[in-house]
DNA sequence: GTGGTCTAGACCACA
DNA sequence: GTGGTCTAGACCACG
């Protein structure tokens, strides 16, 4: 599984972290079962300090995603495939939910959000592009 | 000018009140010259710490929202509904940019992501509309 | 709200303070909204790590038991009290259904355990008995 | 002897092999001098590190419970019937005391703690008929 | 003052 | 080798 973060970013690392697995769970690229990296491994691979991996790894566990295994491991959660489905649609819900309501308390109506929002879709497709080719 | 805020949320006390406030501007419902409430009335209505106001009327000021004039208040800028018009549209775009990229991460398409903000629209069309009536 | 941990225990320490403040809860010792100690606070008093308080406080947020805000401080939820009168029997429904497992297994009949059980309470009551005399 | 474990149990493997040894054991399930799997033998059969069955029986042998020959397996105890008896009463106490200990410290009373194990006792009694019918 | 995050490095238990 | 826990100390954001 290929785990990538920005260190720049405003958001934490760990829920980086987090969000790379979910996501790679969500979109079908990590199967149930499959080993995850060591929590030395990752935070090499990283660049990062291990207990940020550690982090990340117990708040996924929380969530249910993975099971983690001492001596052997940290496993995506038989469970995960499952939740992953349902949680993945729960999320995009709460996502545009939050994002429609900010819109509406700046004002705007639900046609000037649907036309803006296809614009920053259209420019999600680009760069999805650029990546896909690249 | 109303302001109200839920200091259960995860953001920031004084991030929910430069949104109230650019949200009032935003909406028409507040005009420019406008005088805001002074800080310690605020604190007092809102029962939170004085500190907190400050910042927040600091980070509108520095926004370009509101004047603040030493011994007389703090007022919404005459160049406030200029930029009340630009920034909202900046905010919107920021606001679903970021929606469609987790979306994207989660793995929908953007077909998929359209039908559910329709969705999450009509929600919010409803709730708008209780909110009215009540 | 008293929090005493055994830093010689098994038990890590963070669990301590988890079990303790639930435990609080339960006896009602403690009421919902109640200020907790300060990570740093409590991480002087018990002369510990306040990473280890850290992490008995994420803990307890996760269990929905205390909500954390940034600057003010740690508080027992709203929703603890109730949690606290329904989980409080869930986790002894937990406990005992585990010992009476682990004692099922031994070869012990309902009987034996009933009655080392009551040999077990009665020495409860004693050292209970000194604990309040002191 | 047969020994099943749960890989996803909070509980090391190891120790579950060790209880499920003296379990047998004290309900006359497996009688002194009987040979216990070998350690490659169980390993595959658990689908588990033969280092973890290895320290099982280590474990074991410390407590008396069996005796380990060079070349030719392992063995339980012939003194594994007298301490059976007399470490299975002492386990049993420890399980019950450390239950009545933290249902103490949820703010139960003796006679809830009865009640609620009466009603454990009673499911596990169900639970047990159903084995015995399948 | 408060909590939130991260680093560095230690020691232990488990497989 | 793996994860689990703890310490020490840093810097940041929030109130």
């Amino acid at each position: 599984m290929l785990i990538r973060i920005d260190p720049r970013s405003a958001e934490p690392i760990f829920e980086q972290i987090v969000f790379a697995v979910k996501a790679a769970l969500a979109r079908g690229t990590a199967a149930a079962g499959q080993k995850l990296p060591s929590v030395r491994e990752l935070a090499r691979d990283l660049a990062i300090n291990p207990n940020t991996v550690v982090r990340a790894y117990e708040q996924l566990e929380r969530d249910g995603v993975v099971v983690r295994r001492q001596g052997s491991g940290c496993f995506l959660s038989d469970r995960g495939k499952e939740l992953g489905a349902v949680q993945r649609r729960r999320e995009l819900q709460d996502l545009l939910r939050r994002a429609a309501t900010d819109a509406f308390h700046l004002g705007f109506t639900a046609d000037e959000v649907r036309a803006a929002m296809d614009q920053s879709l259209e420019q999600m497709h680009f760069e999805r592009n650029e990546k896909e080719t690249t």
